[in-house]
DNA sequence: AGATATCCTTGTTTTTTGCAAGTACGGGAG
DNA sequence: CTCCCGTACTTGCAAAAAACAAGGATATCT
């Protein structure tokens, strides 16, 4: 599906945000860490290389990660997020907020959610810092 | 997908968040005044019959939205969303706060917007209101 | 020089989605 | 009372997407 715009701000986030191996990616690069290829494959959710291929070139092409050689290692690629991408903090946010709530076996630790809801600006400081 | 519980706020939430049909389903109830079935269908967004038959299915099986029959009409079924699917309003409002910022043919009111970064809480009780 | 790691691509199978037609039933019109 | 329309789907089939398994190109390591 491409990015259909007819001004509904949902619709325009659907192309991500609607697609759960996006969310997936999107989540390993924001707060586990992973930056590499073989680090998402192996994430444990089962994703197919050609879907993590597709998925990854998506998320380029609409300009929320990037990818660049890895100087050390001239065959691996770093991918990480942009501007754009990590603008998507507050909806990552938002869904542990809400999941915290109904997911009775959630793993988050307690004061994670603490300062999401009571300082997210200064979490999402950390997580920005973490991730340089 | 069924729902798999590893622990992941994430994850958990994937299931509805994580698929493009749900969020237009969520979208429509929550802010576009749409309730039945015939409504979601003529939304303008393409939907197959069985599709949007089996998302309701799924999303009323997730205690996201409950189902009564409309007492002015027999054969009509009115959709709602329950305090878990109300909840995720904040979700919706940090979509289209991101969505504001990075898509240039927005259609959202610049008010609406304004409300949404300065006062949720006030806009999310309005919301609720026009929903009774 | 050969083996391994890395990031994919390719071909095929399976599953999901989309399309079109049809169904069951309640209510309204005649 | 009967017929027709509206409503919420279901069904069968085709198309598209996803999953599976194997393989390829290339850089690095031993």
């Amino acid at each position: 599906m491409s990015y259909e715009r007819n001004g509904c701000p949902i619709r325009f986030g659907l192309g991500i945000l609607g697609d759960k191996w996006s969310l997936l990616i999107i989540r390993d690069l924001m707060f586990k860490g992973r930056r590499y290829y073989g680090e998402f494959l192996s994430a444990g959710e089962g994703i197919s290389t050609n879907i993590l291929a597709d998925r990854l070139a998506r998320l380029e092409d609409a300009d929320i990660i990037h990818k660049t050689p890895d100087p050390a290692h001239g065959k691996k690629i770093v991918y990480c997020l942009t501007e754009k991408g990590l603008d998507l903090m507050p909806i990552m946010f938002s869904i542990m907020d809400w999941a915290e709530k109904y997911d009775d076996q959630t793993e988050v630790p307690r004061e994670f959610i603490k300062e999401l809801r009571n300082q997210p600006k200064s979490l999402r400081r950390k997580i920005l810092a973490s991730l340089k």
